[in-house]
This record gives structure tokens, C-alpha cells and sequence, in this order.
DNA sequence: CGGGATCCGAAAGGATACTG
DNA sequence: CAGTATCCTTTCGGATCCCG
């Protein structure tokens, strides 16, 4: 039964979750660290649609969410590796879940357009 | 191997699912519509942390994605349903996939820091 | 290389009032 | 009941410069 569990309270576990998944980008990082630990460099390389600074701060909160694990080699140069934690790669199967829908039920052409999406079967 | 994937115009599919979840309230609806379906008094009773606004808003781009259905029962008065289509359904087992995530994972002291549910005051 | 600090326009979203 | 319209504040995020 539907009850008022969301009313101002919601669910504080889910909502944090909600909150970290909701932020633009978060999502894609994961994702790309799905494929294992990368320096900022290269997470930066790879998503070039993020900017340093939005890549920085996504990654620092999930640094604090303990989500991934921030690893410095010293140098010089230094560098600095990210990779998913345990509880990382929990929530990174949730983003691949998401994945997966994406390639099941989304279909290309239609997009954010409007026009007639086909629905399938 | 990371490759470019994500350069300029990432995986359009996963990008659009991205967008959909990544708007605020938009899981907290599905989770709420995976319940069964309910009428918009209904989600807005339960979701009180959402504006009006702001749930006719989603729900408008949930129906355009073909996520949720949105069902007109004559008056008067009037009465409007959602409910999710099998493409929601398949959506919200991935948001049940981060509710049971949260469960595990997110540890209700920790939630304090992380920015709080906006008190409406 | 891996960021932090600052500025500022764009966009999201809350409050309130109103409508069919 | 199920939304819209309007206004206005807050937040987001891109650009740019700087630093160890």
C-alpha cells in the first residue's frame, strides 16, 4: 500500500542515492570506470564532454560517498588514479542495468524527438 | 580498451537514459509508479517534496519517452492515471536495482552531510 | 599532470495564483 | 481534480586563469 514514506522525509538512503546518480555526469564516470581504474587524464580524455572542473568535483564527491578511491603515485609528474571501490562497483552494476535498458528500449533515431517512437513488441 | 566512445557524442541511447533518470524527482516517480499505477493527486500526496510544477513536468517527459502511460478516466470529476509501460517497468527494476543499492550500501548516519531534503517551510 | 578559485550566464526549480 | 502561467531565487556548469 502507498503510504506517505516520501511525504518530507522520503526514504534518506534512497534519496542520497537518488542524489548522487541524479548529478550530471556521475553516471558516465562510473560507467567509464566500469572498465577499470583511470588516471583524471585520461577519464578526462575519454569524456570530453566534461569539463575538468565538473569531472574534479564529480569525483571528489564520490571520493567522499566512498564510492571510488583516489590513489596518488608520486612523481614527478604525478599522477592520480581513480578507482571504483566495492561499494563502487555495486552501484556501477546499477549504471550498467541502466545500460542495458538503454540498448533494449531506446531507440537511436528517435531520440528526443518528438515524431512516432516505435514501440517495440 | 577505453577508447573515445564518450568524445563528443557518447552512446546516444545510454546519454538519453542519463538524461531522463538524471532529472530530479524522475526516479523517486518511477519508484513511487512501481507500486502500481496512481493518479496524479495521488503521486503528489505521496511525493510531497514535489512541486506540482515540477511532477506534471516529469511525468510529461516520462509519457513522451514512452516510459509511463498516461490514462484519462472521464468525469466529472476528471480523473488522471500513470501507469508504467513495459519499457517503464523494465526502467524500474533499475531503479529498484539503486533502491536495493542505497539499502545495502548507504549508511543512514552518512546522510546528514549529503545535501538535505529541501524543508518547505 | 591534476587540480583549485573566480566570474557569470543559463537553466532548474520553488511559490503563488489561476483555469478547465 | 489535474494541471498552467508567471515570477523570481537558487543552482549548475562553462570559461578562464592560476598553482604545486
Amino acid at each position: 500500500m502507498r503510504d506517505q514514506r516520501y511525504s518530507t522525509e522520503l526514504c534518506p538512503r534512497f534519496q542520497t542515492a537518488v542524489e548522487l546518480l541524479g548529478k550530471r555526469w556521475t553516471t558516465l564516470v562510473l560507467h567509464v570506470l566500469l572498465d577499470g581504474p583511470a588516471r583524471f587524464g585520461e577519464l578526462s580524455a575519454t569524456l570530453q564532454v566534461v569539463s575538468e572542473r565538473m569531472l574534479s568535483e564529480r569525483l571528489k564527491e564520490l571520493e567522499e560517498q566512498k564510492v571510488v578511491e583516489r590513489r596518488v603515485i608520486p612523481g614527478p609528474p604525478v599522477r592520480v588514479e581513480y578507482r571504483l571501490t566495492r561499494k563502487g562497483e555495486a552501484l556501477g552494476r546499477v549504471v550498467r542495468g541502466l545500460s542495458k535498458w538503454a540498448e533494449e528500449w531506446v531507440d537511436p533515431p528517435a531520440l528526443a524527438r518528438s515524431a512516432a517512437v516505435r514501440q517495440r513488441g
